[in-house]
DNA sequence: AATTCCGGCAACCGCCTCCTC
DNA sequence: AGAGGAGGCGGTTGCCGGAAT
């Protein structure tokens, strides 16, 4: 009913890759680049759907994938990107240079869930489970902006506490509604998701739009996101 | 040494969004 | 404007290897 398959599964390959279709991919995609997903497996000679290729590309072959251990920073920013995040694998992982959305998705789920519930910590909503105190250095809160009146980061955190009681329905489930506030402010030589990571903008699509300044997201520029246009459900 | 259990990870599935016509 | 196709995404599954018994 309704939709069509992606590709004709009764004759597609399906599981475990070997390293011939691996290199069949690789050679085919060094050749001729990603193009159509869909008819990249007839002309590379692989019995694969075309979002199989594409999952086996983007997770694995990739030349540019770091692989190996998450550092201790890794995690600290995963934790942080997901607290304002939520599931977006996607956006999380496009801070995350040479990692990819099911290795940052795999990783949370084995890891740092465990890891958060040993600090105390919900992994869904970051915040502390029935009153445990969090341990220090696990807020979950980023301040986007610099609060001029907030001089440490311990006061900062203070804030945004504060917020939180103030508003109940401040919650991390990021159902976001996210404006973008800032005009540019200097015009972009070449597209910026070229020199570094994606801003917000970028991640949402919204490349195209006018106000994508791409400045830093959780960096020290923040022209693209402002906390406080995060509107919580 | 054999079996069971469990964690980690690659891959699949189905829905959603975007783009093109 | 809207229908259809393709790509993208998040949730889930299933296999494999190592640890525990």
């Amino acid at each position: 009913m309704g939709r069509s398959p992606c590709c004709e599964k009764a004759h597609t390959n399906k599981g475990a890759w070997t390293k011939e279709e691996d290199e069949r991919l690789i050679s085919h995609i060094r050749a001729h680049g990603e193009g159509c997903w869909r008819s990249l497996p007839k002309a590379a000679g692989l019995l694969r759907c075309g979002k199989s290729c594409r999952l086996r590309w983007i997770n694995y072959l990739r030349p540019d994938l770091k692989r190996g251990n998450f550092t201790e920073e890794e995690d600290e920013l995963i934790i942080k990107l997901h607290s304002l995040l939520g599931n977006k694998w996607s956006l999380i992982a496009g801070r995350l240079p040479g990692r990819t959305d099911n290795e940052i998705k795999n990783y949370w789920n084995t890891h740092i869930r465990r890891k958060l519930l040993s600090r105390g910590v919900d992994p869904l909503t970051h915040r502390p489970i029935n009153g445990k105190v969090a341990e220090p250095n696990t807020t979950t809160t980023i301040p986007f902006v610099e609060d001029k009146s907030a001089t440490n980061s311990e006061e900062k955190t203070e804030m945004y506490e504060d917020r939180e009681e103030e508003s109940p329905g401040f919650d991390l489930n990021l159902d976001l509604c996210i404006s973008l506030p800032y005009q540019h402010q200097q015009q972009q030589q070449s597209h910026p998701s070229q020199r570094r990571g994606l801003c917000l903008c970028c991640n949402l699509g919204l490349q195209k739009s006018k106000d994508c300044s791409c400045n830093e997201f959780l960096g020290v520029e923040t022209g693209c996101l402002d906390y406080r246009r995060l509107e919580m459900k």
